[in-house]
DNA sequence: TATTGTTATACTCTATAACTATA
DNA sequence: TATAGTTATAGAGTATAACAATA
């Protein structure tokens, strides 16, 4: 259901395309756009995230959702997909799929409409393992921005949203 | 080809559904990872510049890329997909809808290989109003992160990127 | 009537592979 | 043999709509 470890990070390897040292043209008003900056970090980010979490096989939206239901459990599909502003359709899916790998489990809850969503046994087990993988990106991400930069950011993004 | 106007700005309009006040779970350690912020943050970047560009119907990779040919005629493909991270598969089908649109023009270079990019005089008139559109965007995003901030994130993301 | 969750469709973007035509 | 560009396919993510069951 995933796709296998990137190339990225076996780039010029003896099946990938050589990569000239890549020319940099002017980026114009580029330059003066926030989103373009957030993009391309963002980009990385996810890209390491990605790589780091392949041992597991999971990817970011599902590491966000596996967190919230563990430190909110009980909770319905509706509460989470807002906390994290995944659409509900998206969120029926990545459920099936966490649920179908044993991690999460729908019980019903008080309105027989919606599902208490929590982990099982073997996802808290799985999370555990993840977090030690999350950590381990975090701290490559903050040497790839560098430590001090990585905490202003993070300082700023925190405190506005 | 393209979505029509998001219905995010049209929130509880007559046929949304009426978003409940938005119940808001703990993150956990959401909260330390710098991606989970930046990606909060370019996800709004993003439909801003969708929903702001609309009159245009231009999306942002689409807006990258007329800015780098624009200001730099004659470049190959391969140039500007390096400079801006695009793959030359995705950019080649990009150019497609650009140059059917008339705004970008595939010329012969001296390598018989690649292709020289350049606007057409109409693709230099649309990038003048698209232009327009974008510094309104980039206003309303320093709006809503806060002026001062949007100066303290554009700097540090400039000086590392 | 409105809400929760589900299924389905369509489009964007990313990642790959295979192909052509050149070099 | 390598490069520039094209075409094709698959998966993730997003946006919508329509539906069943329930409130």
């Amino acid at each position: 259901m995933q796709r296998r470890r990137s190339v990225r990070s076996a780039a010029n390897s003896k099946k990938g395309r050589r990569v000239p040292s890549a020319k940099m043209l002017a980026l114009d008003q580029l330059d003066n756009h926030l989103g373009y900056f957030v993009r391309r970090l963002q980009i990385w980010v996810f890209q390491d995230f990605v790589d780091t979490l392949n041992p597991m096989r999971v990817r970011p939206a599902q590491y966000s959702v596996l967190l919230v239901i563990a430190a909110n459990p009980g909770n319905s599909q509706a509460a989470i997909g807002q906390t994290l502003g995944i659409e509900r359709a998206r969120l029926a899916r990545m459920l099936d799929e966490l649920e179908r790998r044993k991690w999460v489990a729908r019980a019903n809850g008080s309105d027989a409409r919606s599902h208490s969503l929590y982990l099982t046994p073997e996802g808290e087990k799985a999370l555990a393992k993840i977090k030690r993988l999350a950590a381990r990106h975090e701290a490559r991400l903050a040497a790839h921005v560098g430590v001090k930069r990585h905490a202003q950011l993070m300082a700023l993004l925190r405190e506005f949203g």
